[in-house]
DNA sequence: CAATGTGAAGAAATTCACAGCA
DNA sequence: TGCTGTGAATTTCTTCACATTG
């Protein structure tokens, strides 16, 4: 729900965040028209100014919107105002990559734990981070006010895992393995799935062949 | 288009990829119902008889789809018969890690060359992958018959290699870069955008504590 | 006069609900 | 009887088009 009661399509805040990033480094002026940052993401203009209304009026008719006023506006909407502590759950290739990952940080997502049954890794800090055996997941979630976990762990560990981070307090879940996570509907779950991703390449490019 | 010239939505695509995740893994039993499929991937019954009619009528009445019959049909629509050859750009954190993920290779997708402008990892072989700097794209991409390519370099120069991987015949472009990339309609992009995945969680739950 | 914000229209996607089949 | 496949209804999302505003 939002100013107007209206219920705001969840497609809207991957735009909203993508809107972001162009104001983010949006240089050219000080002002910009759902026209321009339309030409930068690819989406319409009359769906940006959509996008936009469902949280209030944010745009001077004839001038468009300011750079500054609406980055911060759209930080606010995001959460991103707030700091959110993250533990990576599995510290595999892709969790290591993860824990080296810039953007998480820049934009107030710190991971402050990780976790993974090697006992080779167990103990060790990577990238400054700690490694904890999953045996602990409980406390120290709850001791570092762990909000988001994100799970990067093979497929037919993540349901266990994730009921462990749910159970701890974690509110939101990030997943790398395929799979819809049973958890209460109080966790909030994304997923990254690379390979249904290039599988819909797949699909584009045979159809084409056809 | 498909069997009745209706189109189809194109969010159907990443739904059969999770199907087939399910059949794949489906051992209970040899046939399978839409009820059963909903249960395993949380989409609507409904829906995954309306997404399957798209293509075909795979079901019996009053049975359900036969696991296996299902299961290659599917296959098959998402060009998952075809072997295709991918490259990497961009052997960073991210590139390693996928250089090492199984899930592409059992489900047809090779990684046959890699690219970096680094010149220490140019000339290697990581993960049995040869490594070659940027400038040799065309060749080894024609060379090597490569349609995929898999982009994980900064922001700011994912468009140039994007242009040059299209010039050289690339037919569909996996970008973990956000952004828009400015090609040619008839290469297919998709992305996988990590902070985007994350702020839709900030949004969520930050709208609980509001 | 240029660009927003928004009713209204239109398009797309989902769900309902049930006839018909094995 | 149990479950598919699908018209029709419904809901959700996008675009149109323009009155309104600085």
């Amino acid at each position: 729900m939002n100013k107007n009661n209206k219920k705001i399509p969840s497609i809207v805040i991957p735009r909203l965040s993508r809107y972001y990033r162009v104001l983010y480094e949006y240089v050219q002026d000080s002002w910009i028209s759902s026209k321009q940052l339309s030409g930068n993401t690819g989406f319409s203009a009359a769906q940006i100014r959509r996008d936009l209304t469902y949280f209030g009026q944010f745009g001077i008719p004839g001038r468009g919107y300011k750079v500054d006023d609406l980055k911060k506006s759209i930080k606010n909407i995001l959460g991103l105002d707030n700091k959110w502590n993250v533990a990576l759950i599995g510290v595999g290739n892709l969790g290591r990559a993860l824990l080296g990952y810039r953007g998480f940080i820049e934009q107030g997502f710190e991971i402050v734990a990780a976790f993974d049954v090697d006992k080779s890794k167990v103990g060790r800090r990577i990238n400054k981070v700690q490694v904890y055996d999953i045996s602990e997941i409980p406390h120290v979630i709850k001791e570092n006010g762990i909000s988001i976990a994100i799970l990067t762990v093979p497929e037919n560990v993540a349901q266990l895992v994730a009921e462990k981070a749910a159970a701890a307090g974690v509110k939101a879940v990030l997943n790398f393995a395929s799979g819809h996570l049973k958890l209460p509907e109080t966790v909030k779950q994304m997923h990254i799935d690379i390979t249904i991703e290039i599988e819909r390449l797949s699909f584009l490019i045979s159809r084409d062949l056809k």
